[in-house]
RNA sequence: GGAGAGGUACCCGAGUGGCCAAAGGGAGCAGACUGUAAAUCUGCCGGCGAUGCCUUCGAAGGUUCGAAUCCUUCCCUCUCCA
């Protein structure tokens, strides 16, 4: 095990605030391995780039030789959060969440290592919590402590419904860190109020508290919101290497240093530089992206598919040629009118758009583009079909 | 339990009898420009094989030639009082 400066400033970089420094030393010092949690939640088995900034920084503990708790939320999350307004979240069965699970640790173990991990559901100690325990548990804060938290308080004071259970969850995720005895619970900052109640949880039921370590939220492909499936601005760990190349290389150039920043392993001194270089005009940005694009793809499906999907951005959207690999295809008997087709694939959400897409000019059938909203694709004539810049599919007959 | 405010498209939000498939903004999509960057400009942004027809403004009924708009009941959210 390093010193532990070393491991401090280590496990400090990146990360937004230690909550309280004095205490990850004083445990540090302590020479055991940490037990180092971090909650994700079972409705999301696709991992993206945002969860990877955590999961990078659980990585790096475990090679501090510290010990990490994956911990799926399966309890809490099963419950459901009601804030979406009508829509009523689906109640995993035990089975989904175990699928889920599955494509976890199918996604995790790209970066952590399987023999020092350990993952944990929590509904395995939040089930036996009978109504006098969880009556017990939420004695232990008050309503005016609650509302502290700054989205309640917002919602709160925007009037909009809050749920007496939504109090229940910091509680619970509270309650997990006391069952677990966690030293050290990881999360992004908007999880900042309920890493810090189960600090004061661990204190009411006479543990050492935990110590609590926020990383950044990762922007969104869109550079604004925080990435999330839900909001579609996300990149997936799971996405093929040609569609993490080019989302990558959608992002703005401001979200570039940002992305460098958070996600490539590069030091920040060197980031740095680069940015001198960029700035002077020696480096393109573009060229830039390209590396940043190069190195994600690298980590998450090997070297070889980052230069394949290199060079299918290249030729598709720099030399605007066909691409050899079309990874979407089709096959079909005789004729379709294109705006069956067009739905068919997925391209368009109904006829009428598929119209639409048309009268602008966006859908080309082997290069060409259809004006006519009545054309017919014709199995034996026609090949490849494309809306805009990222929907193309083949007829492979 | 009482009093009041409110529920409009993905989100915010205007509309209080016909000119409403519903202003405006945001998001999104497409086109131009480019480096699939940013910025900007333009168009689209309910459905239907479609110059017409069908369904939508919390839900269900009703009034009317005609309802997002008026009436009744119900559901939901918020505020104040208890």
């Amino acid at each position: 095990m390093l010193n532990v400066q070393a491991q401090l400033e280590a496990i400090k970089r990146g990360a937004v605030e230690v909550l309280p420094e004095e205490e990850l030393v004083a445990k540090l010092r302590q020479g055991r391995p940490l037990r180092v949690k971090a909650g994700f939640d079972p409705t999301a088995p696709d991992l993206h780039l945002g969860h990877t900034v955590l999961i990078q920084k659980m990585k790096q503990f475990q090679e501090l030789g510290h010990e990490v708790v994956f911990l799926i939320g399966d309890f809490t999350g099963m419950i459901g959060d009601p804030s979406g307004k009508s829509e009523t979240r689906k109640q995993l069965t035990r089975e989904e969440v175990a699928r889920n699970a599955e494509t976890y640790k199918e996604q995790i173990f790209k970066i952590l290592d399987p023999g020092k991990t350990s993952i944990e559901f929590n509904h395995r100690w939040m089930e036996k919590l009978d109504a006098v325990a969880l009556i017990e548990l939420s004695a232990k804060c008050t309503v005016a402590r609650m509302l502290e938290r700054e989205d309640f308080k917002q919602r709160y004071q925007g009037q909009q419904a809050i749920r007496i259970h939504e109090f229940l969850y910091p509680l619970m995720q509270g309650y997990d860190s006391v069952v677990l005895s966690s030293d050290v619970e990881l999360g992004g900052t908007d999880q900042r109020f309920n890493l810090l109640m189960g600090r004061e949880l661990q204190r009411e039921y006479g543990q050492e508290p935990q110590v609590v370590l926020t990383m950044p939220l990762l922007e969104g492909t869109d550079g604004v919101n925080k990435m999330s499936k839900s909001l579609g601005n996300y990149v997936g760990i799971n996405e093929s290497p040609e569609e993490i190349f080019g989302k990558i290389m959608s992002i703005s150039d401001t979200l570039m240093w940002r992305y460098l920043e958070l996600l490539s392993d590069l030091d920040l001194q060197r980031i740095e530089t680069m940015k001198i270089e960029v700035e002077s005009g020696r480096v393109h940005p573009m060229d830039q992206k390209k590396a940043l694009a190069k190195e994600l793809v690298t980590r998450f499906h090997g070297a070889e598919a980052a230069e394949g999907a290199r060079i299918y951005f290249e030729t598709r959207y720099q030399k605007k040629s066909l691409p050899v690999n079309i990874r979407k295809q089709f096959s079909i008997l005789g004729r379709v009118w294109i705006c069956r087709l067009l739905v068919n694939l997925e391209f368009a959400a109904s006829a009428s758009e598929a119209r639409r897409l048309i009268g602008q000019g966006a859908v080309r059938v082997d290069g060409q583009v259809i004006r006519d909203a009545n054309f017919q694709f014709q199995s034996s004539l026609h090949r490849v079909i494309e809306v805009g810049r990222n929907r193309i599919a083949q007829n492979v007959e």
